[in-house]
DNA sequence: TTCGCTTTACGAACTGCTTCGTAGACTGGA
DNA sequence: TCCAGTCTACGAAGCAGTTCGTAAAGCGAA
């Protein structure tokens, strides 16, 4: 019964960014961030789901309750990047790179930072 | 009425894949190629969605139908790169690139290859 | 023509995601 | 105690994606 993990939705997603954003919040706040505040019990019900899928931890001690993300921001990056690689690229995160340096323009100080993280990877391999 | 572009489906993924492998195919191609000849007419159904969606296009001139992709491998590749982007990594492609790498392990030859595009990159950039 | 096979077309059923209305419980103040 | 406000819980409704049963049309062989 492998409970295959599905990515997060794009609402279970803008939730996560609050969450990775400002810490460990309540409903009332998270609505709030996302510019909600109408729709209170939503985003209430959203979290109630999540906690079950066990995207978000909740704190029951006080009576209004606290959640958080229970993933990291980079964990989960990383986790999407995977699927994306694997769907897409043939399981490639090289072709995956490729693209997206094809696809979006990045800044000369992002390129000499990227540069600098392929450098210390091909040194570590080749290490003499 | 700006049409949103949604990604395709992780199913109708699964066929585009077929079409960008093999060239122009008939639903009984598709099926076989997916391993999936009981399910003739859930094929031909998502074909037909795709059709409407725009996804795919179909040559209606034969009594066998022909279907390709609309839009190119590449291009589609490009398109989720972007998405991902967006979504997760704050429309940053040089932090997704950065995730990539520590996110999966690639040969020596890719990193090479990643590394010359690079060069390419900033070259142009900062061209003498 | 008639039969059997293939193909397209259509719609019903099921699932998962999202939204919202409403009910019930608790809290603090008058 | 009683009331107003806040919170959690629950369920129904709507929608999109997926699967499949079945009908209808076309084609070729006997």
């Amino acid at each position: 019964m492998t409970a295959r993990r599905r990515s997060p939705t794009d609402t279970e997603f803008a939730i996560l960014r609050v969450l990775w954003a400002h810490g460990p919040s309540t409903v009332r706040e998270v609505a709030e961030e996302m510019g909600r505040e109408g729709a209170y019990t939503t985003v209430l019900k959203l979290l109630q789901i999540m906690t079950g899928k066990g995207l978000v931890r909740r704190d029951e001690s006080a009576r209004t309750h606290v959640y958080r993300a229970a993933r990291s921001e980079r964990a989960t990056q990383r986790q999407l990047v995977r699927e994306l690689a694997d769907r897409a690229f043939g399981g490639s995160a090289a072709r995956l790179v490729m693209q997206a340096l094809a696809a979006k323009k990045a800044s000369p100080e992002e390129l000499a930072a990227i540069r600098e993280l392929l450098a210390e990877r091909e040194g570590k391999r080749e290490g003499a």
